[in-house]
DNA sequence: GCTTGAATCTACAACGACTATAGGTTTTAT
DNA sequence: ATAAAACCTATAGTCGTTGTAGATTCAAGC
């Protein structure tokens, strides 16, 4: 509006929620806004294009500190894009590396779940797979948290 | 040994660390073992053997919530294991999700990394894609929670 | 102008699955 | 006997939110 989006306008514009949106300024990758007399936000068109590079990279995987350095970036126009590249690189890296994993997972849950049909517990498939690892055709080494984001 | 494994040596047989070890047994997906006369703890055989188990569903992508139901279920071998299968075949519905996403975003990813050369900031195809949505070829739609374990 | 209800405010706790730290005690090896 | 390694508890921090409580402000209708 003419004196600005309030946080619930910003909100529905975004699809972030309100509280993320004052969780970002918190943190500091949202600049702060006017408040009103009253202490209520009021955003201009520069929060919404921020908060939409914000979220889009979020939706792209970029983590909120490769946001924060995107965002930095981004301020100096004539500078070289090299380090933009690297940080595109390393997250495009960081999803195929998960793509990789929930590949082999997904196989094996599917053998798994395939293999058992409404028998009985002490014959579950599922339970036996999950108890000893040499019952598992996949090499899933690795530690959870490779596999979480 | 003789009378039990201790925190560090169950530690280096499954690959958990002994923090998370101690956690596991906090919210008691691990069963309290007996303690020595100075308090440390010794497991048994079959401490090993759910560990393992614990392990290798967390790899398998199962939540310790799901896990905490696996075990219970496991527990009456002679019950049906429907519910077994449905947990597994809700990790699996999950993980392709995952999957398919991941998927759309290397595809987004990779096609703004190739297009960034070493131009200046001004020209970079990464900020301009993620500061408009309209210039990015993948439908994305989706929270990023979707998207994170 | 008044009232109502929705929206907003701050501050703080919780989530999941760990990881890390501080400061102390026990065990093991020499 | 001593020293180092391993262990103990308790507590706080990580990440990116989400949810809560209790107070205030705003916008609309009368």
């Amino acid at each position: 509006m003419l004196n600005g989006l309030s946080i619930g306008a910003l909100s529905r514009r975004t699809g972030c929620t309100v509280q993320t949106i004052r969780y970002y300024e918190r943190i500091g990758v949202m600049p702060q806004s006017r408040r009103t007399g009253g202490n209520q936000r009021r955003y201009t068109a520069q929060h919404l294009d921020r908060l939409h590079f914000i979220r889009h990279a979020r939706e792209l995987g970029f983590s909120l500190e490769q946001i924060r350095e995107l965002l930095t970036l981004a301020d100096y126009p004539d500078q070289s894009c090299a380090e933009i590249d690297r940080i595109a690189r390393t997250n495009l890296a960081a999803i195929e590396s998960r793509l990789r994993r929930l590949e082999l997972l997904r196989h094996e849950l599917q053998r798994m779940a395939s293999a058992c049909r409404g028998g009985r517990v002490a014959d579950c498939r599922v339970i036996r797979v999950l108890s000893k690892h040499d019952q598992c055709h996949t090499e899933h080494i690795g530690s959870p948290e490779m596999f979480e984001d």
